[in-house]
DNA sequence: CATTGACCTTCCAGCGTCTGGAAGCCTTAT
DNA sequence: ATAAGGCTTCCAGACGCTGGAAGGTCAATG
């Protein structure tokens, strides 16, 4: 099948498909006379194989890996398992980080009028004045 | 006071400084007569706020928006605040999309034993393999 | 058989936010 | 005079695509 039954099938985009296929993600793709990529079941799966792992917020180099492991038939769960941990840590580090950006913010609000007056507590803030209550 | 000062007492490095100054987010520095940078203490204002702003994972774009408004003293708070809610929209929608991860890859990572067997319901989901319990 | 239109090809560029590195100039101290 | 350290510019790369231009292929139609 072509490029672009492949992307409906799969949910990558043919543009994306390419892309993959230029950085090793996927192997290359075989072609027909007239130069067109084709492809398999097979490759449709892999490629929906990395459309969920993509959405579970993984890497490129790390779905790399879960597919290396999945193609793997000899592998450990362990590995997958361990890898999928790291990412998890990594999630959570990055939930903090967006936890105390919004914790701070919405305390800013709060102390903000917001009205057509010009002084603001999120500017001064910022301006790392410090204001006592 | 050259860029490496004005590096150490913003938090800004001076690669960084060049770079903000290179997208127009800072106005262009003074040069010595040997063409190197100099700053004032109002620049590494400037540019501890625009850290700050950062800090609080607002783009280039709307820090831009806030030293205007900033610099503006007839500005209206509501404004101020206004980007900032937007802000926080913006976090939630991360902090959503995180958490929904976070507890798949956490259901997923329980149901995998992570020994030394190659079966692992992590790659089953992600090859979209449906496992009833 | 020619044309149309949809699909495919490659290549280059840009998004956002820096960061690293190379080659070379400026300044200050010894 | 020289050395060391800071400064300069410019190019490239990181991440993961996405858009667009210019042109080739294919299937269906007139």
């Amino acid at each position: 099948m072509n490029i672009g039954i492949a992307a409906q099938r799969s949910g990558v985009s043919a543009k994306t498909i390419r892309y993959y296929e230029s950085i090793g993600l996927i192997p290359q793709a075989g072609r027909t006379d007239g130069g067109y990529r084709t492809y398999s079941e097979q490759d449709v799966a892999n490629l929906r194989f990395i459309q969920h792992a993509r959405g579970l917020g993984f890497s490129i180099k790390d779905v790399g890996r879960l597919l290396d492991l999945w193609r793997d038939k000899d592998r450990v769960s362990a590995d997958v398992r361990a890898l999928a941990m790291a990412h998890v840590a990594e999630i959570d580090r990055k939930l903090d980080e967006l936890q105390r950006m919004r914790d701070t913010l919405i305390d800013l609000t709060r102390r903000c009028h917001g009205d057509d007056r010009p002084d603001c507590p999120i500017l001064d803030e910022l301006a790392g004045v410090t204001v006592d209550a």
